[in-house]
DNA sequence: GAGCCTATCGCAAGTCGTAGCGATAGCGGC
DNA sequence: GCCGCTATCGCTACGACTTGCGATAGGCTC
């Protein structure tokens, strides 16, 4: 398998630990928050903590196996690295958030990498502005 | 004055904390972060607390006085309003940091009203991606 | 399958930032 | 200048995450 042989290239092990985060990754539907991991993976083994599921999380995006992203407030979201990628608008008047396909970020991303030679990953964090609605209507 | 105008306008009290705090981001010549603005301003009143430094900062940013923008560490910095505009290019391989003229983004910005309606603020949080360096030279 | 090396674990403590609370002090009116 | 309303203060506690440390357990060798 790909991710035996990717953990032992780098000096990794698979412990129950981290079987099962990966597993609560592949099995959330979109995002998940490290809580949200950790709720799921104590279903099955109530001791993990908290640090662990950050590390395991850490190593196994090291690993290529999941992605984490920022959305504007101050929780890390994690999901499977074979997701769709798409990026996310984010309104900071009400809130509301809409995805973005990628190809709309690529064709932004093209301008940076023509002019400063920088392959920039759009996805990785939301992009704050003011969505339609509430340029119209502003917020009361 | 237009501050008093606006804390009166919007019920806000002028403080001798928040006085300290404005000037404090005012005389930085970059962004910078909270701790460091606490740190300046306890050289003229050392009990100030670090939770008001942080609600003065979101106050001052409410009034128009100071933004924040957002790296790609947890840190949130802080800068004057009325400095000069610009983005935030880090690679995520060696940790570099460049900054974007706004004409830049807001090429990339119009692509987002035109499709979305939305109205992006490119600057406020870092691009993350890889840079021209260490896409030609791999991190060893 | 026993032994060894060391990656990883659980725990405790620390950091950045937020939120609740009783005490203080701006600031508008008299 | 004094009074009263309440925004703001300092303090403490909390939440998300990180880090150091001794103990545990993968996984390679024999």
């Amino acid at each position: 398998m790909t991710l035996e042989d990717a953990l032992r290239s780098s000096g990794k092990r698979m412990t129950v630990q981290r079987r099962l985060v990966l597993d609560a990754v592949r099995q959330a539907r979109h995002h998940v928050t490290a809580d949200q991991i950790a709720k799921r993976v104590r279903a099955k083994y109530p001791q993990i903590d908290a640090s662990t599921v950050y590390r395991n999380l850490q190593a196994l995006e090291e690993l290529g196996e999941v992605i984490h992203t920022h959305l504007d407030d101050r929780i890390t979201r994690w999901h499977r690295a074979d997701s769709h990628p798409h990026g996310h608008l984010i309104c900071g008047t009400c809130g509301s958030e809409t995805e973005v396909r990628p190809a709309a970020l690529a064709a932004m991303a093209k301008r940076l990498r023509d002019e400063h030679g920088f392959a920039a990953d759009l996805a990785h964090s939301a992009i704050v502005g003011i969505c339609r609605d509430c340029r119209v209507v502003p917020s009361s």
